[in-house]
RNA sequence: GCGCGGUUAGCUCAGUUGGUAGAGCGCUACAUUGACGUUGUAGAUGUCACAGGUUCGAAUCCUGUAUCGCGCACCA
């Protein structure tokens, strides 16, 4: 008899929720418990992907939903077809975001600060509302049928990866390579804190270019769009081979700039163009990564004229304590007053704005923690191509080597011209936050060492002062931990090997992990699948850290994936209010339609477009299965299936082999990671070949055939339909596995773990 | 400035070593009370951005141009 559920079009919302904790109940999420239970086979080939941590920033958007889907569906691939199959799932704590996010919550609603909060109470509201988006986020993960291995879940914030931070600082600064220096960063005054260069994003603006004398008796000209900057300049610089002012360089002048005496020595340096502005640059050590570079090499001294609130520190009334475009019209007015303003020019330049504050960025002279990238180490223990172990290399060597001798392959691979051509213009890693949301900087200090955000000038690296850096804080009086926390990306660069029992499982004698452990089995990982903008902030810097601390690489392939966009190509954004829901997409077609339409035609590295219409679309195809299961078991229900059938008409075996070739290409597409096609690869076959030819063919043969053929038909028929529900499930999880309990050929078994066709 | 992509049907996009142009959606006509509210059959629409070159043969390889976009840097 044939089920009553199958009479009626298939309902996708009364069935994913109970199909999902069915799996969930398994334990098959778990490639132990699948072992454990004879599924798959104890010496199995591991086959891991580590989820890119969401952020713990609010819900999951459509973005999520198609790395969800991608993965889910190389996992479900995989596991069907008997490798020790792990997607490791977590949480990001995302540091700034999450933290600005909360503290926006709070002005909004409180009128209230940070400061105003103090540590601990910002600290308790972050976590709470951190715990809240982590809630959310994972009961939206089961709705788009991610099979995780939930007992593994991790977040980068929790304790056990707290240790990994801890224990990954304090080696990398052993090395040396974590160091604290004096150095102009980039100062985000609306954050309250620096950010790295890749955390800048430019927006090009409309500015005025300003070309004048610092004073009448001044010899050279400069030009600047931030004359502001220019109390605190302490040279001008020229091309050593520009004769309109080789007879200047050398001298010095004193000068009374709007009220401020500043001190200008002229300098030659190869760094200056003789082609732009009037050749001559105003340099301003502090306030400028150029010029703080030029005044190293010329010995100059260095005057921080703007503190962290975008204010002037130095000057009259005229300019103190305003901000800096006041104190720009300001000063724009006086040079106009003296006669000094030579000319004004409207040009269009890149501003420099945090990318999650919006906050322009203010370059600043600051005491803080790098990761330097260029400076030589030894590598104990190295399994990179190309990289001996106990070899001197650079952390960019090892970002480099890694990709370059062929052990990460990047799809799409033009993406890895990208990857070399960031890691060649790379500088140092900038990781100290001055926000309180993160792993807290394992370092202590004492004696001569001041806080920091107090107004003083400069902190500095006093030999009186005492450094201490430990995974505990260190015995003794007096000891005061850095108030700075880590960037968050610091953390998540170890998430692969931090998810999986670093640095408990390494054995520290060989360095390499410990036999039979978690990190030895399922590291280095099979696949990163994530989107192609943080190539640079997370995907460079898990191979980086993977090869320090373990000498090996993070994982084999990177799959980078598109921007999800709305219909007419546009960014979803809460201001255009054209975002689609992914929630409510599984609500209205269901969690199986979704991901159909996410995954079929978007190619590795493009961006794609969504629209409801495309989802709809597949919504029709769930229930076309649907009807297609329908119409196999109406018309074969005088037959019984049979496993070991073999008694093929010619013409079925024709199809079969057609089918066959089908499945093996199918393979293939996803073994190549070629899921865009894969996935419209078997609705082709399912609708345009099974269900518009087959099934229509079908019909005369089982009314008017012999009992031969009759009998071969109804077979092929009950299994293909098997195969079309198995070759499916890893791309439509849900509906497939509804209909395959359905099915006379299931034997109570869960298609999850079916095994995918061998042919 | 340095680097990387895209340009193929009305729309969205495939096109895997060079061999007479593909899919979905949309459109047109016909059929169909049906396993299918969500069906089937047939059909129309392309100088594969442009110009050269290599080749027996180019959407595919090379050179150049246009145009759209992306990354990095500069931003005195």
């Amino acid at each position: 008899m044939i089920d009553e559920k199958l009479l009626k079009p298939y309902d996708p919302t009364t069935t994913e929720k109970r199909i999902y904790e069915m799996w969930e109940d398994s334990g098959f999420f778990n490639p132990d418990v699948c072992i454990e239970k004879g599924i798959i086979a104890s010496d199995a080939k591991p086959y891991v992907i580590t989820l890119p941590p969401p952020n713990v920033t609010g819900i999951l958007h459509m973005g999520h939903a198609f790395m969800l889907t991608l993965e889910d569906t190389l996992i479900r691939y995989h596991r069907m077809k008997g490798f020790r199959t792990l997607w490791l799932p977590g949480t990001d704590h995302a540091a700034i975001a999450t933290q600005s996010r909360v503290e926006k919550n709070i002005s909004k609603e409180e009128g209230k600060s940070r400061y105003d909060l103090g540590r601990e109470e910002l600290l308790r509201r972050v976590n709470e509302f951190a715990q809240n988006s982590h809630d959310t986020i994972l009961s939206q993960m089961k709705i788009f049928g991610s099979s995780c291995d939930w007992s593994r879940e991790a977040f980068t914030l929790d304790e056990k990866r707290n240790f990994a931070v801890r224990t990954a600082f304090k080696s990398m600064y052993d090395a040396g390579l974590i160091t604290r220096g004096h150095r102009v960063v980039n100062w985000d005054p609306k954050g309250q804190t620096t950010i790295s260069d890749d955390e800048i994003i430019y927006e090009e603006r409309k500015a005025n270019f300003y070309t004048f004398k610092y004073s009448k008796d001044f010899p050279i000209t400069i030009s600047t769009t931030r004359p502001e900057t220019k109390v605190g300049d302490t040279a001008v610089a020229v091309h050593p081979e520009d004769p309109r002012y080789t007879e200047f360089v050398g001298k010095e002048y004193d000068v009374v700039f709007c009220g401020v005496p500043i001190h200008i020595k002229i300098i030659a340096d190869n760094s200056v163009e003789k082609d732009f502005g009037t050749g001559a640059l105003g340099v301003t050590p502090a306030h400028s990564k150029i010029d703080w570079e030029i005044a190293k090499r010329h010995n100059l001294p260095y005057i921080q004229v703007i503190d962290e609130k975008s204010r002037m520190i130095v000057g009259d009334e005229r300019i103190l304590g305003k901000k800096v475009l006041e104190a720009r019209e300001e000063i724009v007015r006086w040079l106009r007053e003296e006669n000094l303003m030579i000319s004004e020019e409207e040009v269009s330049q890149n501003v420099s704005t945090a990318e999650r504050t919006g906050g322009i960025i203010e370059p600043l002279p600051k005491l803080q923690w790098f990761i330097a990238v260029n400076k030589e180490f030894t590598i104990p223990y190295s399994e990179i191509n190309g990289i001996e172990s106990g070899s001197t290399i650079t952390l960019k060597e090892i970002m480099r080597k890694a990709v370059e001798g062929g052990q990460i392959e990047i799809l799409p691979d033009y993406f890895s011209k990208t990857y070399f051509h960031w890691i060649d213009k790379l500088d140092d890693w900038c990781i100290s936050r001055q926000i309180w949301y993160g792993h807290r900087i394992p370092v202590w200090y004492r004696n001569k060492f001041k806080i920091k955000n107090e107004k003083s000038k400069i902190e500095n690296t006093d030999s009186n002062t005492e450094t201490y850096c430990g995974m505990e804080a260190p015995e003794g009086e007096g000891w005061a931990q850095d108030e700075d926390t880590l960037d968050t990306w610091f953390s998540s660069g170890l998430w692969t090997f931090s998810t999986l029992g670093w640095p408990q499982s390494m054995n520290t004698l060989t360095g390499k992990p410990e036999k039979g452990s978690d990190l030895d089995i399922y590291h280095p990982t099979d696949v990163l699948e994530t989107g192609y903008e943080i190539l640079f902030f997370w995907v460079a810097r898990m191979i980086l850290m993977t090869g320090f601390h373990i000498g090996t690489i993070p994982f084999k392939k990177v799959y980078l994936h598109g921007t999800v966009r709305d219909a007419k190509g546009r960014k979803m954004s809460k201001s255009l209010n054209n975002g689609i829901d992914p929630i409510d997409v599984a609500d209205k077609f269901g969690a199986d339609a979704g991901r159909m339409a996410l995954m079929v035609g978007s190619a590795p590295g493009i961006d794609t477009k969504i629209s409801e219409d495309k989802i709809k679309g597949y919504k029709h195809f769930a229930n076309k299965v649907w009807n297609i299961s329908r119409f196999v078991l109406q018309n074969t229900e005088d037959f019984t299936y049979d496993e070991n059938f073999k008694n093929w008409t010619e013409g079925d075996i024709k199809l079969i082999e057609i089918q066959n070739t089908e499945i093996e290409n199918l393979t293939q597409e996803l073994d190549n990671l070629k899921i865009h096609i894969a996935s419209d690869r078997v609705y082709q076959y399912i609708w345009n070949d099974f269900a518009a030819k087959i099934i229509e063919d079908s019909k005369p043969i089982l009314k008017d055939g012999t009992i031969d053929e009759k009998n071969s038909r109804a077979q092929f028929l009950l299994h293909s339909l098997r195969k079309i529900l198995i070759v499916l499930h890893p791309f439509m999880p849900f509906v497939t596995e509804e209909l395959w309990s359905l099915m006379p050929f299931s034997k109570n078994k869960i298609l999850m773990v079916e095994k995918w066709p061998i042919i």
